[in-house]
DNA sequence: CTACTAACGTA
DNA sequence: CGTACGTTAGTAGG
């Protein structure tokens, strides 16, 4: 063990032991959702944790080379020269394993054109300069050479990485037999094929331990070097200058330029969030409890700066908390508490002051005024707060920031879910929060008012990050969508009991109908929904062909079984298909049937936050995903029905809205000449394609064309496109080249649009909204060509959302300032649905096609249909 | 009880 | 080897 009283500087070779940690774990247990793979940080990290556990450095850098290019290449070019190229699979692994280690604020260490092993010489002779304990970590032989009283060296033993030696001067004497200073003679000799450096034919470790023992040095060998005899003596004398070469080329610099010193490289507290961050896109779940424990994520509170003086909250009645609120000048933030959608409890705070007060009998009448009122007001999360207060009939206005909602605009792809998540990104700060494990509490957790207070810090701290296009979109788009989501959230869909469990009842009796007669085919009961026993009968009772591979087994999914049937026709599988559709369809009923509340209404719980692209996503029950494709299926939507006191639905979908904002960002004239000339988009792209008049276009060329126009917008590959048609990847690549030919702006736009992001780094949409694309610029071809086909598709989705939330939001408005009482109820991405009250259908559905008409203006027109019904299926004819 | 996967519904 | 989501049942681990 070190010397306690003396600081320890670990430093480490990260090239050489991630690149062990590469071929010595299986890479099909460490391969991310996106095909990243990461065995050799998951192997380093992993190794790293448990070295600092042992060791406890006091100081901690890792050296990484730069290339294979190095002044050694330079002196001798066939240096490492049949060395082979390392997997281009391990190459995409360095980066990542750089961006955990800076998460975890250990130091990285590069040079150009010189080698890590020179770093930790370099750090190693320094270090044992200024008094510290050195230990080097290496899988390098060269660094024996580095060992001495303060130096210890710890080399990967055969048993692999998980296993380092300890080599200090001692143990390599009894290893070697000679002296660590000694090692690069004999390395010299011997030679070393890793580096392609030959050495003296015939004369291994034993012949040159005994040579150098015997002349005391190289230098003294090689001065008498005719004193040897025989065959190995005339060998050595012909390799004098390989000797010489090889020796010079593995003395490892010690006087290499860094930019930081031992002294600088002081064990630092990590930065908890983004290793969490980068650990959840690395999918790592058990290493994250491991980095913390070995590295101490106690070091983030305790932190000085992280030590906050919390105002005390001041307790008033809700009378005197209005009274105070009014006479503010700036942002007052608030808080409210629920329990079952109800208020319980508000706080509200300034920069400087904090008050609050229990929700009582009276606080609504007390705080009516001022929370209708335009004074301006930031909340965290606020939709559930704003939704308890218009059950208290209270509407909130002035809403002028929402962090939650800032935070994710920011960030739309690492979404920092609670207001303690951004109190640690934005203000370095430790949200005091209760320990939810304990009866009692040891530490307090913040009241309203103190939660109130951070989220204001956490506004102004995100105001000064936010870019001005994105505060655009949040004042004006996100906040108004807020106030009017939380409407519909709160008004619900009346969902028909009746007409479910009716539709349920059948397919049950279905299900077990198609259930039976798979068995008696089959032979044997077994559980349908199963993927795994399904495997065993498919591919060993029935011994059917294996089909795609999945992580677990093969895949049983709808196409491939599609496929089966046409090459293996087996009337199991059709038995199966039906059967998964029915129960499928049950399984939706259910869960919407247990959605229904005492109102006879469904209400969701849109998530603002839910996606990365800007669109809207759906939960509890989710609405966005009710079937549509099938006649059957509809039938759920026909549960959905005008509720009591309403006179119809109103269904108001875009027509294309994708593919016209394809036509106004390409500025591709046919593409606008489609959509201005009143003709079916895909005749007329079709007609254009294919050579022929729109009314000669046939349905195998329609459907054609649509795939490939659809296809575009997700960055659809020959291959991709071939795939969904189901023709020969030539034929899909023709079709993609006469596509282009008739419409290039388009590929060009689409082309131009990554470069663009490659360059900034972020997509942007018609509104200004951003999204972040760093794996655009990562050098593993999977993760950047999958970053390249989401930012493709990022502007043109996302302008898409924009659109309809500014169409949404206006329609919402003008109900409410035309004083109707018809309100929206749905949103589903391009469609909206409408309740529509007694006697006003003319000035809601006037409403609604000009607001969704006028939402943005393009260079073609947004094409609106509206439909109407007692029920939603009914309304979408 | 939690966490994950395969499968499948929507735009 | 086509984007963006949420839910479910089955399964494996604790």
């Amino acid at each position: 063990m070190t010397d306690s009283a003396k600081p320890t500087l670990m430093v480490v070779d990260g090239h050489s032991l991630a690149y062990r940690a590469f071929f010595a774990l299986p890479v099909d247990n460490f391969t991310t959702k996106d095909n990243q793979h990461t065995n050799g940080i998951y192997g380093f990290l992993s190794m790293l944790v448990n070295l600092i556990k042992a060791e406890q450095p006091t100081h901690l850098a890792i050296a990484f080379d730069t290339s294979r290019h190095s002044f050694r290449t330079e002196e001798y070019s066939e240096y490492k020269a049949t060395r082979s190229e390392s997997p281009q699979e391990f190459k995409g692994q360095i980066p990542l394993l750089q961006d955990c280690l800076a998460a975890m604020s250990i130091p990285v260490l590069t040079k150009e054109g010189i080698e890590a092993d020179d770093i930790l010489a370099t750090l190693a002779s320094q270090g044992a300069e200024q008094g510290f304990d050195v230990l080097v970590v290496s899988g390098d032989r060269d660094t024996i050479q580095l060992v001495n009283d303060d130096v210890t060296l710890l080399y990967p033993s055969v048993q692999g990485v998980s296993q380092l030696k300890r080599y200090d001067p001692t143990t390599v004497q009894e290893r070697y037999g000679v002296r660590p200073e000694q090692y690069p003679d004999i390395a010299a000799l011997v030679g070393e094929t890793s580096d392609n450096l030959p050495g003296v034919p015939k004369v291994g470790e034993k012949t040159a331990v005994k040579w150098l023992t015997q002349f005391g040095s190289l230098d003294e060998l090689i001065a008498r070097a005719d004193e040897i005899k025989g065959v190995v003596g005339g060998n050595l004398r012909d390799h004098i200058d390989d000797v010489r070469r090889n020796r010079k080329l593995n003395r490892l610099l010690t006087d290499v330029e860094l930019p930081v010193g031992p002294s600088d490289l002081a064990v630092a507290p990590i930065d908890a969030q983004a290793v969490r961050d980068i650990f959840a896109r690395l999918e790592f779940r058990t290493l994250l409890p491991r980095v913390f424990e070995a590295v101490g994520a106690g070091e983030v509170a305790d932190d000085p700066a992280s030590v906050v003086v919390v105002p005390a909250p001041v307790e008033t009645s809700p009378a005197e908390l209005a009274a105070w609120a009014v006479a503010q000048h700036g942002d007052v933030s608030l808080r409210i508490m629920t329990q079952g959608g109800s208020p319980t409890r508000i706080g509200a705070a300034t920069l400087t002051d904090l008050r609050e007060s229990d929700w009582t009998e009276s606080a609504a009448e007390a705080l009516r005024e001022w929370i209708e009122s335009d004074a301006p007001k930031v909340l965290h999360d606020a939709k559930p707060q704003v939704k308890a207060l218009i059950r208290q009939g209270i509407r909130l206005r002035g809403l002028a920031y929402d962090t939650s909602l800032a935070g994710w605009l920011l960030r739309p792809s690492f979404p920092d879910k609670t207001l303690s998540d951004l109190v640690e990104r934005y203000l370095g700060e430790k949200l005091p929060e209760a320990d939810p494990s304990q009866l009692v509490p040891e530490t307090e957790g913040a009241t309203p008012s103190q939660e109130a207070w951070f989220a204001l810090r956490v506004a102004d701290a995100l105001r000064e990050d936010i870019p001005e296009s994105v505060a655009a979109v949040l004042v004006d788009i996100e906040l108004p969508t807020l106030l009017t989501l939380a409407d519909m959230e709160v008004a619900g869909v009346a969902v028909s009991h009746e007409v479910l469990s009716t539709f349920s009842g059948e397919l049950a009796a279905r299900a077990e109908g198609l259930a039976q007669e798979a068995f008696s085919v089959v032979g044997r009961e077994f559980n349908l929904g199963s993927p795994k026993q399904l495997q065993e009968v498919l591919f060993e009772d029935l011994q059917l062909p294996k089909t795609r591979k999945t992580k677990t087994g093969y895949s049983t999914d709808a196409a491939v079984l599609a496929d089966l049937q046409e090459s293996n026709p087996h009337p199991f599988l059709s038995l199966l298909l039906q059967h998964r559709e029915a129960t499928k369809l049950r399984q939706i009923i259910e869960s919407l049937d247990t959605a229904i509340g005492d109102d006879h209404r469904v209400h969701t719980t849109y998530v603002q936050t839910g996606s990365q692209t800007g669109r809207l996503s759906s939960t509890d029950p989710n609405l966005q995903n009710i079937p549509v494709r099938t006649e059957e299926s509809r039938r759920i939507r026909s549960a959905f029905e005008v509720g009591e006191g309403y006179d119809a639905l109103l269904t108001a979908d875009y027509s294309q809205i994708e593919m016209r904002i394809m036509a106004h960002l390409s500025g591709d004239e046919g593409l606008i000449e489609a959509f201005n000339s009143g003709e079916d988009l895909h005749r007329f792209v079709g007609a254009r394609v294919f050579g022929v008049e729109p009314s000669e276009v046939s349905p195998a060329m329609r459907t054609k064309v649509k795939a490939m126009s659809y296809g575009l917008v997700y960055g659809l590959s020959a291959f991709g496109l071939s795939k969904q048609l189901r023709i020969e990847q030539s034929e899909a690549k023709q079709l993609m080249v006469e596509y282009f030919a008739r419409f290039g702006a388009v590929r060009d736009y689409l082309r131009a649009s990554v470069m663009k992001a490659k360059e900034v780094g972020y997509t942007e949409t018609i509104f200004g909204r951003r999204r972040p694309f760093p794996d655009l610029a990562s050098p593993n071809r999977v993760l950047r060509e999958n970053a390249e086909r989401a930012a493709l598709n990022a502007p043109i989705q996302g302008s898409a959302a924009d659109i309809m939330k500014i169409a949404l939001l206006h329609i919402h408005d003008d109900l409410r300032s035309q004083q109707l009482s018809s309100r929206v109820l749905l949103q589903i991405h391009d469609e909206l649905v409408v309740e529509v009250a007694p006697g006003e259908w003319d000035a809601t559905e006037q409403i609604v096609r000009a607001r969704m008409g006028d939402a943005a203006q393009l260079s073609v027109p947004l094409d609106v249909q509206v439909g109407r019904g007692r029920d939603w299926n009914e309304a979408a004819h």
